[in-house]
DNA sequence: CGGAGTTTTGATCCTCGTCAATCCGCGTGG
DNA sequence: CCACGCGGATTGACGAGGATCAAAACTCCG
């Protein structure tokens, strides 16, 4: 919401500080508030009863929380990291649409943008492979930016239980399966949280399910 | 859209009829159209280029197809059955949500609750086994009203291979899970495409993973 | 250093996919 | 009226990919 159009909005926010490892939101909740993440990153996840988790999302500096139009919230939302974020009142929303329609229009194209990646999400749970899924999760991670480039370095700001639990797979196969990708020259791990791609066309065509 | 509110946004839209089993809609293309489902039930589905395919949603008589705001469609749609559907011009969206604001505030209604289905979606595809994703289907396919009486009838107006589809399992699986919900009294098939719900207690608990 | 948490690696199991044959419902035409 | 054929559904045999269980190695920090 790094917008001038929106600046105003934060006059009528209540400003947050979130500790990494900090649930804010809890699925089943009632859906009193609404967010705007401002710094850090968060994970947005369900389970079921026996603990099996998905991980359904992950939010960055800009991204909105809580946009489910339900009573109650429909995921668990968890600070990867410190993380700031200005909370809203979902019961003055209608307000705040009144006095800021732009809000409705920008909540409307977020909307839209996270449907296409659930969509996606839902191709590469329902039909790829434990490799393909890898490969897809690591070229997402890069900038479009660095596209041509190879040897991009992807960031991750989550542990490999939390790729496993995104990509509907087991720790022992995120593992396995990057093993492999070094063992192939597709990627460098120096250390566990930063992977360098150094083969990206073999990694595309993994992602597509092409070789 | 069967809405008072919204009745005169049929002056701007162009009625179409789309036959069982054509393509109204194609991955990839330029997102001009922007439609309301008005009869009848479509698929929307993705592709990999070896073939495989992901249901990621099936559209119903009110539903609006092309909401991404990309400038191309994010999945294929196709009619289930006969279908009628009133087509909007993308490039007018701008102006029509400053004739009829509602219109906007429905479309954010519409994603929040896409979304939300979305989501549900990514945790029985990411998570869930054959057994526990039929169950979870066949319950979403009953009306709430009928939640308390055993013996409801779920129709299905798509065939096997769709319901595979959309539950990221083969049509074999899809038959062997059936046969064996019928075989423990859960369910009975009269047809292809009428299911009785027998046991809805077993159904929610296999659905929850539960037994 | 040391120790906890995370990651990697190994061995084994099981669910579900694959391939193949058969069955069923249904419309067509002889 | 029945044989035929076609598409979809069911059933069976088998195998592979990924899960599970277990142990070792590595990181990260104090």
């Amino acid at each position: 919401m790094i917008d001038a159009d929106l600046s105003q909005l934060a006059t009528v926010a209540h400003w947050c500080r979130i500790p990494k490892g900090h649930i804010f939101l809890a699925e089943g909740d009632p859906a009193q508030n609404f967010f705007n993440l401002n710094r850090g990153n968060a994970k947005l996840f369900k389970n079921l009863p026996d603990g099996r988790r998905q991980i359904v999302g992950f939010v960055a500096a800009g991204d909105f929380i809580g946009l489910a139009a339900n009573n109650r919230y429909s995921f668990t939302a968890e600070a990867l990291t410190d993380v700031r974020l200005c909370r809203f009142d979902r019961a003055e929303l209608r307000a705040l649409f009144m006095e800021f329609p732009i809000l409705e229009r920008r909540l409307l194209e977020a909307a839209s943008r996270e449907l296409v990646v659930a969509q996606a999400q839902m191709l590469l749970l329902g039909r790829k492979s434990a490799m393909e899924r890898l490969a897809t999760f690591l070229l997402n991670g890069t900038t479009s930016q660095g596209s041509r480039r190879n040897h991009t370095v992807v960031t991750l700001p989550m542990p490999r239980s939390d790729v496993a639990d995104y990509l509907g797979l087991t720790i022992e196969t995120v593992s396995r399966t990057l093993t492999t990708l070094k063992q192939r020259h597709v990627i460098e791990i120096s250390c566990d949280y930063h992977i360098s791609i150094t083969d990206r066309l073999t990694l595309t065509n993994l992602a597509a399910g092409l070789s």
